[in-house]
DNA sequence: CTGAAAGCGCTTACAG
DNA sequence: CTGAAAGCGCTTACAG
C-alpha cells in the first residue's frame, strides 16, 4: 500500500502542521472548529483513514482487549463473545481472543509465555478460576483485568448467582411434589473447574436437605455442558432403578441431549419424567424446556462496560450479580400421585 | 510498562546488534547457530516478549485477518470462526472479527468507510455474496482475499456443493415413498441473500421435477435459519390441508424449533411426517435428526490455510468444495400406505 | 554472518 | 489554539 494517503498528506491539504491534524482528527478539544471542519474536509477528500498499527504504536496503546475463554463455540460463550465485541468496538477497541480451556498444556502455555504481554490493554477472564500462580502471572502485566461468573482476586466481575438460581430450580420441582429429583451436572471437566458448576450441584444438595429429602448419590451423573454428555447421561439414570421422577440439568444444552436420550427410551416429557434445564438457551422455548433463564447478552455488554471503565479510570460497581429467572414451560409437571 | 524488557536489552546482554538480535529471534537463516543461542537465552534470562504493536507497524504488516460474517453467534459462523482462528495463530496471526450481517446499514458502512483499510493483511467473506460495488470496494484494498460457502470473484474460495446436498436431502424423501413434500427455506432473509439458502430452494423444486412431482407452493415456508423461525413456519404448514408428510429444512437449527411445533401440535416424528434437516448440528444426533452432515470445522481449516497461502504467496487450489453425505437418524422414515 | 542507520506513520510533551 | 521536534520499538535495505 505504497499509495495510501498519509496523515502529512491530509496535514498539507489543509494547510496545518502534523499536529494540529492529528489533534483534529481524534477530536481532541484543543483545536479551532474552522480549523477541524478543514482538516475533516481534506481527510474525506483524500480518503484517509490512520493506520491502526502507527496509531497505537504512537501512542503507545494497543487498542485490543484480551478474552480468556475456555470455548467460544459454545452457546454461552459466543453470545457474550458477540455482545462484548458489539461494545468495545464503538470505542474502537479489538477483541482477540485466547481459548486456554481444552488443554491443561495449553493453559499452562498461556501463563508462563503470557502472548497477551504488550499485546492488549486489558483482560477478561471467561469462567475460569484461577489458581494462585495464574493470578499472579496476571497481575505482572499490570493492565485492568474484569472478568465473568467467577471473580478473580478483586477484580470488577459480572456475573448470575448461580447456587440462589439453581435453588429456584430444583424448588419448583419440590414444589411439584418431586421427591426423586437427580441432576445432570457439569462436573466432569474437573480441570476447568467451572464454579458455577459446583455451585448449582451444591444449591441442588442444600435444597433437597432443605426440604427433608436425602440426595441420593445414585442420582447425580456428571456431564460436561455437551449435549452428548447430557444423553449419555440421561441413558445411566435410566438404566437405574428406582428412576427419578424429575430431573435438573445443569445447563440447556445437557437437557437438550437428555431430551433426546428420553425419546430413545419411550419416555414421554413431562408424563413420565420432568426435566429442568439452565440458561434459556434459544432452542429452550421452540422445544419447551422448562429452564433458570440468565440473561446471557446483557453480561457481555456489562464485562465489556466494565473493562472500558478500568481503561478510562471511571471504575464503577466492582461485582454486579445480575438477577435470573424461572421459565416454565411444558417439561415439568406435577408428580403423579403413584 | 515503562519498565517492559526491550529488544536494545536483548541485544546487549548478548552482545550483539539490534539488527541481529531482532533476525535471531525471528528465526531467520542468516545468524550463526551460536549467536543465536546467545541471543535466545538473553531473551529467555530476561523475558523479553517482542512488542506486538512495533514490530507490527516496522515490518508494515498489520499481523491481522479479517473476517467479514453475517453472524458470529450462530451455530455454523461460530464453528468455522473457531477452526480458522486456530489454523491462523499458528503463524502469529490474529483473527478480527466485522458483523456486518444484521442491518443495510451497517452493512453500506462497512463498505464505503473500510474499517479494515490499513488494519488486515488479508480478509476472509463469509456467506455473503458481494454486490459488485461491494466488490469494486473490496478490490480498492488490495490485499487478499478468500471466501466461505460463496464464491467472489475470482477469490479462492472453501464451500460444499449446496444444490447437489439438498438434492440428496429430497431424494432421500422420495426414496422413501414421499410425495407430499414441504421446505422450510432460509429464504426470509432476502437481503443478505445466502447463495446456500437459494441453491438449496432449487434443488428442492428441481428434484421434485424430476421425480414427476408438481413443487407445491403453498407447501413452501420462509424462515431466516433460527429455531423460532423453523418453529413458527412449521406451524404455519401444519395450518394448512393437506398436511405433508415430509419436510425438508434448510438448517437443523430450524428443524429443531419445527421439532417443538410438531410436539406441540402432538404430531409423532417419524410416525406421522418425516423431518430432515440440513447441516449435523451436535443436537442432531441427540434428537435424532436426519440431516445432510456438511464438514464445518474442516471448511473454518480451510479457509485460514487458503489466506495463509496467499499470504506466503504459494496459493495452491481456489475452489474447493468439500463432500457432504445424508446422516439417517430415526426422524425420517417410509410413508405410510394411507 | 553482522552492524550502523534510516525509517515505518503516527502521537505527545514542550514551547509559544 | 498551533507547530517543530522527539520518539514510540522494532525491521530492513545497505554495506561490509
Amino acid at each position: 500500500m505504497a499509495d495510501e494517503v498519509s496523515l502529512k498528506d491530509v496535514a498539507d491539504t489543509a494547510g496545518v502542521s502534523l499536529a494540529t491534524a492529528s489533534r483534529a482528527l481524534r477530536g481532541l478539544s484543543t483545536v479551532a472548529p474552522a480549523t477541524r471542519q478543514r482538516v475533516e474536509l481534506a481527510a474525506r477528500r483524500l480518503g484517509y483513514v490512520a493506520s491502526f498499527n502507527a496509531s497505537s504504536f504512537a501512542s503507545r496503546k494497543t487498542n485490543s482487549i484480551g478474552f480468556i475463554v475456555p470455548y467460544v463455540d459454545r452457546w454461552f460463550f459466543s453470545k457474550v463473545i458477540v455482545n462484548a465485541e458489539q461494545e468495545l468496538r464503538r470505542y474502537g477497541l479489538d477483541l482477540v481472543l485466547y481459548s486456554v480451556g481444552l488443554e491443561e498444556e495449553q493453559r499452562r502455555r498461556f501463563f508462563t509465555e503470557l502472548p497477551v504481554r504488550r499485546r492488549v490493554d486489558a483482560l477478561a477472564v471467561l469462567c475460569l478460576p484461577l489458581r494462585e500462580s495464574e493470578i499472579a502471572a496476571l497481575e505482572l502485566l499490570r493492565i485492568p483485568v474484569a472478568t465473568l461468573g467467577t471473580r478473580v482476586g478483586d477484580h470488577p466481575c459480572v456475573r448470575i448467582d448461580d447456587h440462589a438460581a439453581a435453588t429456584t430450580a430444583v424448588r419448583h420441582l419440590i414444589n411439584l411434589g418431586h421427591r426423586d429429583i437427580a441432576i445432570i451436572t457439569g462436573q466432569a471437566n474437573v480441570d476447568l473447574g467451572f464454579t458455577s458448576s459446583g455451585d448449582r450441584v451444591n444449591a441442588y444438595q442444600d435444597t433437597l436437605l432443605a426440604a427433608g429429602i436425602e440426595p441420593d448419590p445414585r442420582w447425580r451423573v456428571d456431564g460436561d455442558f455437551t449435549a452428548a454428555s447430557g444423553d449419555h447421561a440421561m441413558s445411566q439414570l435410566l438404566s437405574r432403578s428406582p428412576l427419578p421422577t424429575a430431573v435438573f440439568a445443569a445447563s440447556d444444552e445437557m437437557a437438550f441431549g437428555a431430551l433426546g436420550s428420553l425419546r430413545r427410551h419411550g419416555m414421554r416429557v413431562p408424563e413420565d419424567l420432568s426435566l429442568i434445564g439452565f440458561d434459556d438457551h434459544e432452542l429452550a422455548e421452540p422445544l419447551e424446556l422448562t429452564t433458570v433463564s440468565q440473561p446471557v447478552p446483557e453480561q457481555g455488554r456489562l464485562l465489556g462496560r466494565l473493562l472500558l471503565e478500568q481503561l478510562s479510570g471511571t471504575a464503577g460497581q466492582h461485582d454486579i450479580v445480575l438477577p435470573t429467572h424461572l421459565a416454565v414451560r411444558r417439561s415439568t409437571a406435577r408428580r403423579l400421585p403413584s
